[in-house]
DNA sequence: TCTGGGGTCCTAGGACCC
DNA sequence: TCTGGGGTCCTAGGACCC
């Protein structure tokens, strides 16, 4: 368990994207304003204070977020700016100690216990990094601090926008008691609904709730996770670097008929941007997952693990072929599709040259021709083209997913890269 | 007129092995 | 002779987070 004072630090930077537009373009400051999305479509990926405070989120409709707030100003992402002012900030937090979790692009855990000797307790680190993101990079970041990364991470929340809130030990429970069980990592809508149902509204309801009701209601790990954070029991560690369990991509289609030729063409498309993004992380994995959405937002997942991880662009075209094939055979005809996504787990270290070096020969998932070696060479020479002239230079489908492309590309290449 | 794209973790049932 | 129990892996679905 930690000890001593308040150690751990939460900073997330405040409506990230949004703040960062306000910042590029003067004439956005003080306003309403959404990134990416439209009043006619699309949806919005960040919201400015100014148009949270009409109701407006992320994740929302285009047409819903104007109708809520009818002079909201929609407007463009500048994704390089994201990444690299993210960095820039992240870079702030290196200064005060090398023991930085990055958990995306805009917040961060620190541990400070080795740096208040040289810089005070952490009201003070706090107080001196929330100074040097707004004179340095220009933007306003929230910082909680406490004796655990969990409740740094409420205490960031709550002080929100643009403050600072340290628990002090020994003043837990009187601040975590009467919030809302939202704010505890892990509750969503469902658990907060369920949660309603025992009457359970605050952390405080939740600390005194026996574990053994959560967990009949949660689940075991869920409910006994939930308790213990409740109760502030919470020890784990700031981890500075961590492996991706599974690479995955997915393209929303709008809706349309399940036809060969679009699911060929979209399967092939998503196939390349996953086996390449596992090829230049020299990995390779042998489960492949298929999800298929459908009208209404029910979704079904056909997946396959196979004797030998991939890590070929054909081969996993193949195979994701053939795992949306079996989710379709089970609907009824007629069905239409919106989303298709391919995520592939089990994932190893491979050194290029020993990818997919023999599947069984009777095993009715074995690729057919070209062989697993010629399939390797292709995507060697492919990459090579890519790293030299960019991402656009070389694939299977040059162009021929542009009227697919509803989210802007310099958005999945942020949303894709390694942190 | 139902909403993007990247992930993580958990559960439950069944197969299979010892 | 068809009964026990535990462990591990696989598959499908779901909740949640940024």
């Amino acid at each position: 368990m930690p000890t001593g004072g308040a150690t751990i630090l939460h900073a997330d930077l405040d409506a990230f994207y949004a703040s960062v537009e306000q910042l590029l373009n003067p004439a956005l400051r003080g306003r309403p304003v959404a990134v990416g999305g439209g009043p006619t479509g699309g949806v919005v990926l960040a919201a400015s204070y100014e148009a949270k405070r009409f109701g407006v989120s992320g994740g929302m409709p285009g047409w819903r977020a104007a109708r809520l707030c009818p002079e909201l100003l929609f407007v463009r992402g500048h994704f390089a700016e994201y990444q690299q002012l993210g960095d820039a900030v992240m870079a702030i937090f290196g200064d005060v100690t090398p023991l930085v979790e990055r958990i995306s692009i805009d917040e961060a855990f620190l541990d400070v216990s080795g740096a208040t000797h040289l810089f005070g307790p952490a009201a003070a680190i706090g107080r001196d990094i929330r100074a040097r993101v707004r004179a340095e990079v220009g933007l306003p970041i929230s910082v909680g601090a406490a004796r655990t990364k969990h409740l740094a991470k409420i205490a960031s929340q709550v002080a929100k926008p643009d403050g600072l809130v340290v628990v002090e030990p020994g003043t837990e429970r009187e601040f975590l008691d009467p919030l809302p069980v939202s704010l505890v990592w892990g509750v969503g809508p469902v658990t907060q609904a369920r949660l309603a149902d025992l009457g359970v509204r605050t952390i405080g309801d939740l600390a005194q709730t026996p574990s053994r009701a959560v967990e009949r209601l949660l689940g075991h790990a869920v409910g006994s996770k939930l308790s213990a954070m409740a109760r502030d029991d919470d020890a784990r560690r700031i981890v500075t670097a961590r492996h991706a369990g599974s690479v995955g991509a997915q393209s929303a289609l709008g809706r349309r008929a399940p036809d060969p030729e679009t699911i060929r063409s979209v399967l092939a498309h998503l196939a390349e941007r996953v086996a390449r993004r596992l090829r230049d992380k020299g990995r390779a994995g042998r489960t492949v997952t298929v999800r298929v959405r459908f009208a209404g937002l029910r979704s079904v997942t056909r997946s396959r693990t196979l004797a030998q991880p991939v890590a070929t662009t054909l081969t996993l075209t193949e195979i994701a072929e053939r795992l949306t094939q079996a989710a379709l055979a089970d609907q009824p005809s007629g069905t239409e599709i919106t989303l298709l996504a391919i995520s592939v787990s089990n994932l190893a270290e491979q050194r290029v040259l020993q990818l997919e070096l023999d599947l069984e020969p009777d095993d009715p998932w074995r690729p057919g021709s070209p062989t697993g070696a010629a399939r390797r060479a292709v995507d060697g020479s492919l990459d090579t083209i890519r790293h030299r002239f960019g991402n656009d230079a070389a694939g299977y489908l040059p162009a021929l997913m542009g009227d697919l492309r509803s989210v802007p590309d310099a958005f999945r290449e942020l949303a894709e890269h390694d942190l």
